[in-house]
RNA sequence: GGAGGCGUGGCCGAGUGGCUUAAGGCAGCGGCUUGCUAAGCCGUCGUAGGGGAAACUCUACCACAGGUUCAAAUCCUGUCGCCUCCGCCA
C-alpha cells in the first residue's frame, strides 16, 4: 500500500506513475481532501479529550454527589460525547483513505519500460543454447505419460482438473529438484532456511497484497465447527515468508535477512479457464522454492540482482536454456515496483516460459505487514520500513517440465542432469519403466 | 473433547475505579568516577498519530474488539493466544 502523506505530497508524480499501469483509481485525487478532513478532525477530537481528562480529574477532588460534581459531570459527559464524535469521524475518513489506497497497486520504478502486456516486455539477456534435436521433440505431457511418470487421468480422477500425480522417478525427480534448490541455496547463496504454515489468516494475504483485490484467486477454507475465523492456502511461499516479521521492529544490523522456504503453493486460477490445461503448466497445487529478502531501502535494488542471480544459478546449474526479461509497466504484479522474469526454454511448446518472477516492492508489502527496522548504530533513530524482495528459484513442476523437454531423447527417455543425480541415487537416465 | 488458570513496557514484576504522565528491578544506551576490583553513581531508556521553525507539547495504546462511567490496566461482554490436568491422537 501507498502511503497517503506521500501520495498528497507528490500527488502529480505518483498519480503519473500509476497511468503507466493504467491503475489510477476513480476520484484518486480526492484523496487530498480526505487527508486534510482527517487532520481537522484529529485536533478537534484532541482538543476535546484534553479538556475531557482535565474535568475528570478536577470531578475528582470534588466532594462525592455535591451539586456541582454533579454539573461538572453534566458538562465532562457532553465533552466526551463530542469526542467520540471526532473519533468517529476520523475512523471513518480513514476508512475511505484506506478503501481508496487497498485497491492501488504500487508505483514502477523509473527503469521499468512502458508497456500494456507481455509483449511489451524487454528481453535483458539469454543463458545458454537452445537443445538442438535431430528428431520432432515431445512435450512433457506425451513423455511423462509414455514413461508412466506423469499420471494426469488419475489426478484428475481425484481432485480434478489441474491436478496431477507423479509415480516413480518423476515422484524422486520432483523431491530432487526441491533438495538440490534448498542446497544450493543454503550452502551457496546464504540463504536461512524456514518451513512454515501452508495455511494462514486473511491479514498475511493483505500484508503481502493478495488480498483485498485477488481474493478469487486464492483457496479460501470456510469457517466451520472447528474454526470461526477463515483460512487460505498459501499461493506462494512469499505470503508466510514476508509476513514472518510483521509488526516487529527488527535491528538494521541483522539485515539483509534471506530467507529461503519450500512450499506447496495452491491457486485457484480464477480466469485463466482454457489457458494451459494441457500437462504441468498450470496446476491447482504445485511446490515451489521462494527467496525472500528483507532489505534497507537503499540496499534493495542491490539485493533485487543478487536474488535474481541466485534463481538464475538453478537454472545453470541444471544446464537449462532461459531467457531474462524485465517486465513493463503493465504486466507487473500488483504490489512489485519492478520486476525480473526468468523464462525457460520449452521445445514441446517451441516457446520460452516463465520459471520464476522475481520482484523488488520497495515498502509497498511492508507498510501493509508493518514490517520495521532500526537503523544500525542509532538507538534514537526512528523505526524505518524495510523493503521487501522475493523470487521463486526455483517452480518446481515447470522446473520439471524444462528438465524433461530440454533433455529428452529421441527414443522418449530423460537424460538426468549431473547436479541431479546425487539427489536421484545417481540415476543418470529415465527410461519407460 | 472435558475442567481449571493466565495474558501489564525488550525481560521480570507491582498495580481491584480518580494520588499511575504504569512503581521497582534487570538488560540496553550516554556520561561520571575508578584503587577498591564479576563495582558504584547520575542520566536516559516504547510505539503510533497530531501541533510546533525548534525547545517542547498534546492524544491514544496494559492480548484484541466492544461496553458501563465524568473517569477503566482495574468493572462487564465477546474474541484470540498461552499454561496445567484428564481424554483422544500422527
Amino acid at each position: 500500500m501507498l502511503d497517503f502523506r506521500d501520495v498528497v505530497e507528490r500527488l502529480d508524480e505518483v498519480r503519473a506513475g500509476l497511468g503507466r499501469r493504467g491503475a489510477v483509481p476513480e476520484g484518486f485525487d480526492r484523496i487530498v481532501s480526505l487527508v486534510a478532513e482527517r487532520r481537522t478532525a484529529i485536533i478537534e477530537g484532541e482538543s476535546r479529550k484534553r479538556a475531557l481528562n482535565e474535568a475528570s480529574a478536577a470531578i475528582g477532588k470534588l466532594p462525592k454527589g455535591s451539586a456541582e460534581q454533579l454539573e461538572a459531570r453534566e458538562k465532562a459527559r457532553a465533552l466526551g460525547d463530542e469526542a467520540r464524535g471526532f473519533d468517529a469521524r476520523q475512523k471513518q475518513i480513514e476508512a475511505e483513505i484506506e478503501g481508496l489506497l487497498a485497491h492501488v497497486p504500487n508505483v514502477p520504478a523509473a527503469d521499468v519500460p512502458d508497456g500494456a502486456s507481455e509483449h511489451d516486455n524487454r528481453e535483458l539477456r539469454r543463458w545458454g543454447q537452445r537443445p538442438a534435436f535431430d528428431f520432432a521433440p515431445r512435450d512433457h505431457h506425451d513423455l511423462g505419460e509414455h514413461l508412466g511418470i506423469l499420471d494426469f487421468e488419475r489426478g484428475s480422477k481425484l481432485s480434478g482438473a489441474r491436478f496431477t500425480v507423479l509415480w516413480g522417478a518423476g515422484a524422486r525427480l520432483e523431491r530432487a529438484l526441491i533438495n538440490f534448490m534448498l542446497d544450493l541455496h543454503l550452502n551457496e547463496h546464504g540463504y536461512k532456511e524456514v518451513y512454515t504454515p501452508f495455511m494462514v489468516k486473511r491479514a498475511a494475504l493483505f500484508g503481502t497484497g493478495q488480498l483485498p483485490k485477488f481474493e478469487p484467486d486464492v483457496f479460501r477454507i470456510g469457517a466451520s465447527e472447528e474454526r470461526e475465523d477463515d483460512l487460505f492456502m498459501i499461493p506462494t511461499a512469499e505470503v508466510p515468508v514476508t509476513n514472518l516479521h510483521g509488526d516487529e521492529i527488527l535491528e538494521g544490523a541483522s539485515l539483509p535477512r534471506k530467507y529461503v522456504a519450500y512450499t506447496p503453493c495452491f491457486r485457484a486460477e480464477a480466469g485463466s479457464h482454457g489457458r494451459d490445461t494441457r500437462g504441468l503448466i498450470r496446476q491447482h497445487q504445485f511446490d515451489k522454492i521462494e527467496l525472500v529478502h528483507l532489505e534497507a531501502p537503499e540496499a534493495s535494488e542491490g539485493g533485487h540482482e543478487r536474488l535474481t542471480a541466485a534463481a538464475e544459478q538453478v537454472l545453470q546449474r541444471l544446464g537449462l536454456h532461459y531467457r531474462v526479461m524485465l517486465l513493463c509497466s503493465g504486466d507487473m504484479g500488483f504490489g512489485a515496483k519492478k520486476t525480473y522474469d526468468l523464462e525457460v526454454w520449452l521445445p514441446g511448446q517451441n516457446a520460452y516460459r516463465e520459471i520464476s518472477s522475481c520482484s523488488n516492492y520497495g515498502d509497498f508489502q511492508a507498510r501493509r505487514a508493518n514490517l520495521r527496522y532500526r537503523p544500525a548504530g542509532d538507538v534514537k533513530a526512528k523505526p524505518r520500513l524495510v523493503h521487501t524482495l522475493n523470487g521463486s528459484a526455483l517452480a518446481v513442476g515447470r522446473t520439471l517440465v524444462a528438465i524433461l523437454e530440454q533433455y529428452q531423447q529421441a527414443d522418449g527417455s530423460i537424460v538426468v542432469p549431473e547436479a541431479l543425480r546425487p539427489y536421484m541415487g545417481g540415476l543418470e537416465k529415465i527410461t519407460r519403466a
